[in-house]
Parts: C-alpha cells; structure tokens; sequence
DNA sequence: TATGAATGAGCTTTCATTCAT
DNA sequence: TATGAATGAAAGCTCATTCAT
C-alpha cells in the first residue's frame, strides 16, 4: 500500500474503455514515450491508443512538453513515495537497504513502462525546472541517510555518492538486465542481489 | 595505441575543416544527437554542423536511421576495442578489473559526447540488429571472464551477471554523476570507487 | 431619441451580467472582431467574453457567419438609424448636411468599436446579400438627396456620386484619423470641418 | 516610369509560370489577402496558387506574419514611389495636387490588389512596427507639403490633417465606389474629381 | 434552455529526402 | 562528386461545431 494511493496500480494496461480521459492520456503517452522517445512519439498516436480526439489532449495539457513532464512527475513521485513509504526509520541500516532495494524491484516489475520512461528521459532537455528538483530531492535524501550510517559506522567510511552511484547503478542495471531477458529475477536471485549489494555497503 | 586507431581522437572537436566528409558528418552527429536524441535532430542541423550540404549526407548514409546505426556501431567498437585492448590476460583477476574500470573512465572522459550518445541511444527502436548484437557481445565477453574468474576462486563464488550488473551499473552510475557535476573523478576518487567495485566482486 | 431604441447606447460594456443572452453574444463578438478580425476571433472567446457557455452561441446563431451578419446589419442599421432619424427634410441642404455630419461623428463617438467594425468588415467575402443590401441603400438614399438638391441648384452641379465620395470619404476619414490619435475632435475642429465639407457641396 | 523599378507592373497577373519563386509567392499572397484576408488565407493556399510547394514559402519568409509584413512594406513603398516618383516640387501646389492625384487613381488602376490589400491592411495587429512606420512616413510628408502652400497662402488656412483627411479620404472613396461599379472613371470624371477636391484645399 | 467537454478537420510549420545543377 | 533549393507528408496545435448532460 502507500504506493497505492497513487495512479500507480491502475495504469500499467493501456487500452482501457473506462477512467478518466486524463488518466488514459497519460497511460497511452507513458507506453509510448517508454517505447519510442518523447520526440519520436506523435501526439495524434497518444490520443489514438488513449481513445481520444486529438484536441482533446490538448484540454489537459498545455503542450506535449506539459504532458511529459506531468507524466514524469507523476511516475518519479510514485517511485519515490513507492521507495520511501513504511522507510523503516529506526530499524539498521541494513534493513533500510533491504526496504529500499525491494521496494525498488517491485516497483519496476509492477511498472515496467513507468521505470523505463524514467529511465530514458531523466535529464531530457525538454524536463522543466519542476521535473529536475524531483529527480534532485531522491539523491539528497539517499546522501543524507548514507552519511548518517557512515557516521555510525554501519555503512563504509566512504563518500557517500561512491557508495550510492554503486549500488543504485546496481540495481537499475540488474533491473535492466532482467528486462532484457538476459537474468531471471526469481526471489532468491534478489536476495543474493540484495545481499552482495550490501556487502558492498557495509562497514 | 590500440583505440587510437579508431576515431576516437580526432572527433571531440566538431567543427573541423579537414578530413573526410564522412568522418565530419559522423563527428556532428554525435554531438547532435547525444544533445538533443535521434528524433530532435535534424538532418539539415546535422549538415550544416558537418559543413556539408544536406544532400552529401545521403551519399555516405542511405537515411537518418543508417546514419545513428554507422555512428552507434562505430563508437560501441571504440568503447569495446579501448576496453579490451592490452586486456591483462595473464594477470589477476583484479588487474583485470582495474583495468576495464581505468580504460572505461578514460573513455568516458575522452569521449564524453559518445558516453553520452552510447548511454542515451542503447536499445532504441531504429538500431537495427547488427548495432544490438554488438552490445550484445560485450556482455557475453564479460560472463566468460568472470565466469572463468569464479572457477578460481578470485571472484565470489555467484552468478556472474549478478556482479557484472553491480559493478558494471555502478560504473556507469558514476559517470553519469560526475557528468551532472555531482561528483568530481579526481584520481583519487577513482581509487577508491575501483577498490571499492572489488571489494563487491573479489573473493 | 430614435437611435436609443436600437442597442447603441447598451452596447459599448461589454462585460455586462445583466441583458439577454443573445446581447450579451453580439456585444463580445463586436469587440473581438473589430479588434481581431472575424477569422481571428474563436468563437469560444467570444462565448467567454460574453460570459455564456460556447454551444449557446449556437442557440441564437446558426454558424459564426450568421453571427458576424447579424452583428453587421445591426450595428449598420443603427448607423443609417442615427443618421437619418430626425432628418431635416423641409431645412435647407445646409442643414441637412450639418445634421448628418454630426450624428456620423457622434456614432463614431458613442460607437467606436461599431465604426471600426463596420470599416473593417464593409464588404468581406462572408457577409451574405442581405448584409450588403443594407450597404447599398444608404448610397442610394444619399445620391437620391443630393440629386434632388442639385436642381435646386443648393449643391454643386455635378455628378452626386463625385460629391459624395469627397465629403463621405473625407468623414470617414475624419474619423480614422482622430480614432488613431492624429486629431483631436474638439467641438470646433468638427465645425471647422463641417464648413470645409459644405464648401466642397455647395454649389 | 519611377515605380517600374519595383515589383508594380510585374505582379498583377498571377498564375505565371517564369519568375522567381520568391515574387511568386508575394504575388499569390497579394491576391489572396487581397481578397480573403489574412486569417482568412491559409498558406497552402497561397502556395498552390503560387505554383509552389508548401514548404517552399517557408523557404523565403520565416512565418506568415513576415510574408504579410513583407507583402505590406513591398506595395506601401510601391505606392509612395509611385506617388512621389517625378513630383514637381518647384511647380504650383495645384500641379502637385494634379500629380498626386493622378499618380494614386493610376496607381488603383494598375494594381487593384494592391490597392485593396493596402486598404483591407492597414494598422492590422499583425503588422509590425517597420510596416506601421512605412505608414507613418507618408502623413508626415503630406503634413510638411500641405503646412509649406498654407504659409504661401496657395491652400487654405485650415489645420493640415483637416484638409488631408477631406481630400485623401475622398480620392480612396472614390477609388472604391469605381471598385464596386458605382461610378466609371473615365478621364473626364476623373478631371472633374480632382477640379472639385482642389476647390476643397485652394485659398 | 444552457452548457462546455469533446471532437476532427484544418491550420501553421518542420524536415527527411530528392534531384537539377 | 557535391550541392542546397524544393518538396509534401506529417508534425504540433487550434477551433467551429456538436451533443450528452
């Protein structure tokens, strides 16, 4: 749950009959933009797969750069409120990776168009001022929570973007990796993930 | 030498008056689409940066798609020949590692706009299957070794694509920070993050 | 009073709250339209200024050209109303002439968004027969007049269609002029003019 | 001769299959603006007539605003060197008068389009401030002529625009009630025209 | 009766590609 | 061989009109 207060859940099937026409846009453009660019998806095919009037798009959104980034914002909001809901704040360090690395993999298997749209457009030119300070807040957050374990000693004496650049390119490799078919992600494969990732970590 | 040979030197500066007409629209491609993608980038854009006229461009590619496949080919080939040339293949396995990680930094560092290219463009609809067998093979290059590593004992005794994915996403993770500027890739930090990429791997 | 009766005097606010409907319509769509033209007026902005919802428009008017018709037939009958109303048949021409250069200006002034609309759209491809009907009758009106005070030898003997291009075009004229600020309109600039038109009339 | 260097005499047919793409352009656009108005004449239109591919327009001018502007500057400087071309400055004011006169109806009469375009146009919003200058430049002129023959005591001692807006208003109503076939303009009525609106402006 | 969300034809403009030079 | 003017299909977007409410 948490997570599911968002459009999270409700999204991931794209040619739905009933919903709100803003909901749909949105679904029909993450599946599109996921799969062909922001630039090589024409916005007449969004308001086809969506089961609108073209000009219709144009009632919810100002232009289709308005729509990409209120898609982005949605879909990087949803991960992180999927990331840090029930964080488990006054557990140990290594039960906050855990948290953070499960949550993580849930969210890309549940939203796989949704991790990849993130994926392939954060830092796009076209993202506005908004959209960036979203993507800005998760490292600051992870940075903070680092140097606080390194304090401790629960985490290594290290900088702490080495550590994260580490093992966050980790996962979102693993995650790709398993999307390309190359890796199967049973639960025991995340747990050896999720276990090497935080020997890589630890004190 | 070895990734001399292949134009990795001579195309970081875009607006040079000598040299082959191909290699001078190859070099504003790059830069074009690393900037802005495939679909955001104008032919016309692409020819006036090369300083040729826009119809010269179909002599040497047959169409835009031919043209970010040559370019992607060329520089996937760069990365994999800087890579693996002089690859210590009667060394530990942790001059190994040591030098993939030096030879993929200082690439990254050399070329940054095909880093960039390289990263933004891998697995897009309009590269055609030979440009995807390539990254293909670098993969299956990377299992072998590793593969032949854990037999020894020199690398954790674990399903290699679970390494290669933590170390390998970790290394991209850090360029891409240091490219954002959160991060600044002195010597020393290096270092440390190859120390710290080991550690996860070794034994 | 005469020209009260018509929607002169109620039209020139236009964001009244109060007034049918259809009034309230054809006050909006004459602001926009002498300042924007009838093909660069949507037809929901005038819905809006006009504070009723778009598809109303469509209650009172079949299309935005019966609208625009509409609007022109009354805003010229007004004009023909205004200057003809109390019309000094049994005065000398002097006098009559004086009578309808002054209620011309005083439209002008009362009406200034009705004068321009009128100038901007007097024979525009969308305005039907009818419309244009009302045009020609007030030339002929006029020929008729000076045709009748030419016998009398009270004007110029001279074609009446000469005359009253030179004094009717001079007014209008007269009026552009002053509406761009290159005039001021006082009191005694209007008699001064008046007196230099009827010399041009007189015989 | 004097305007024959401009575009004038060139451009009033419009279907022609030599000359520039360029003129070509400006010349449908005249025609259709002309008669259809700016917002009222898509450009595909104009290129159609022009014998041009769409894009083609696109190619000389960088929007529809600056193809408007262009046409308007091109005909406004058109019609004030054909105007002033020759103009006997060490004559009487009556000559000048003459030859204003004569040269404008000329003007009319060689390019009716243009005479509406220039007329349907004027002070529109899309116009901008180089055209609205051109604009400007031609009352200044008729000030200063009209102020100097005031001193001289060879026009009457009236306020300039006064005089200006009775005699130009009238020769342009002229030119329009001949357009709607209210009047021909044979040279004698003509001669008569400019007899009585000279009467309107001598001492 | 009145609405305004929805539409799709049509607008302005761009751009991959061609071809006469 | 190299060009870049020309193209027209298709892009992003607007708006006159409709119709379910």
């Amino acid at each position: 749950m948490g997570m599911n207060v968002h459009p999270v859940a409700s999204t991931q099937h794209s040619e739905s009959t009933e919903g709100g026409k803003r909901e749909r846009i949105l679904d029909a453009a993450l599946a599109l933009f996921a799969e062909r660019g922001f630039h090589g998806t024409p916005v007449p095919l969004v308001a086809e797969r969506a089961g609108v009037g073209a000009g219709t798009i144009y009632r919810y959104f100002a232009s289709k750069e308005a729509l990409v980034n209120a898609l982005y914002r949605q879909w990087k909001m949803a991960f992180i409120d999927c990331v840090t809901a029930d964080f488990p704040i006054d557990k140990t360090t290594r039960a906050q990776w855990s948290h953070v690395f499960r949550r993580a993999v849930e969210f890309a298997q549940k939203n796989p168009l949704a991790f990849d749209f993130l994926e392939l457009h954060h830092h796009s030119p076209y993202l506005d001022d908004e959209s960036r300070a979203i993507e800005h807040r998760v490292l600051t957050l992870a940075q903070s929570i680092l140097g606080a374990s390194r304090m401790l000693h629960a985490t290594r004496d290290e900088e702490p973007m080495l550590l994260i650049s580490l093992v966050w390119g980790g996962v979102i490799q693993l995650i790709r990796c398993a999307r390309q078919g190359m890796l199967e992600l049973s639960p025991e494969m995340l747990e050896r993930f999720e276990r090497l990732s935080w020997e890589a970590l630890r004190a």
